[in-house]
DNA sequence: CTAGTTGCAAAGCATTTGCCTGTGG
DNA sequence: CCACAGGCAAATGCTTTGCAACTAG
């Protein structure tokens, strides 16, 4: 049902050679490298496939623009915690206690997601600002 | 510096008679009520300036439009409920416990945003819209 | 009065879609 | 071969901006 591109290849390259969660955007300039014609069009249109097909996984923050990420263990169900002095962000383990009793009366919960800000470990102990 | 205008009356009325979050559509929507010839345009201007000025806080959430409420009711902390039937977003009360004990050894948390997802008393109770 | 505001429409952006060509298998 | 994938450009949808008319103070 999927073909074996040049472009689709591209882009899962770039995607496993980040380290990072990458947008549309950046997408287009990383696997532009290896494909020149490669067009946004096209990055916008595999990485919709590639989130349905479980592929890749979007990681959407508050008030920034989306991001993609391999698959990985994101098959575990993990939160992200956000440096705010490197901006980075980080896969964490566990899952808050005491949600259901949050929910009001009526409401009936389905899924969570959790966002941590701080300072990771490497910005704790060279602090700067 | 700002004036007292019939349109940025209703649309902060709009915003203190509600008990959620508002778009900017759905302020267009109901402070349109008070002023007919109300535009989104000058939505989008007022909230600009009342962000800028504290008045309103805004309310982000993944892949979401922004919503705005007002700034008393961001000063308690609280998280938001995103009924996935109505796409409405709720203020709920209370707070997660066993954050800290989810940090890396090394991180430090400062802050943290939560979202729960499902479905509303009305959209649960009553079969849809 | 007169500067800040508003409405409308056009301009911007980011993302999606139509359509025709290219190509993987 | 030929249906799916890609490239390009037009089309969306949301937000911002230019500009002339309007109005609060």
């Amino acid at each position: 049902m999927h073909r074996r591109t040049r472009q689709r290849e591209a882009i899962m390259q770039a995607l496993s050679k980040s380290a990072r969660p990458l947008s549309p955007a950046e997408l287009l300039k990383a696997a532009g490298k290896q494909v020149k014609s490669l067009s946004l069009a096209t990055v916008y249109r595999n990485v919709k496939s590639m989130v349905e097909e479980g592929l890749i996984h979007p990681v959407q923050l508050p008030g920034e623009p989306p991001r993609y990420e391999l698959h990985e263990a994101a098959a575990r169900h993990h939160h992200h915690f956000h440096c705010e002095t490197c901006d980075r962000v980080f896969d964490i383990a566990g899952c808050p206690k005491g949600l259901e009793s949050m929910v009001p009366v009526g409401f009936s919960l389905r899924a969570h997601e959790l966002v941590l800000y701080g300072r990771c470990s490497g910005c704790s102990g060279a602090a700067r600002s």
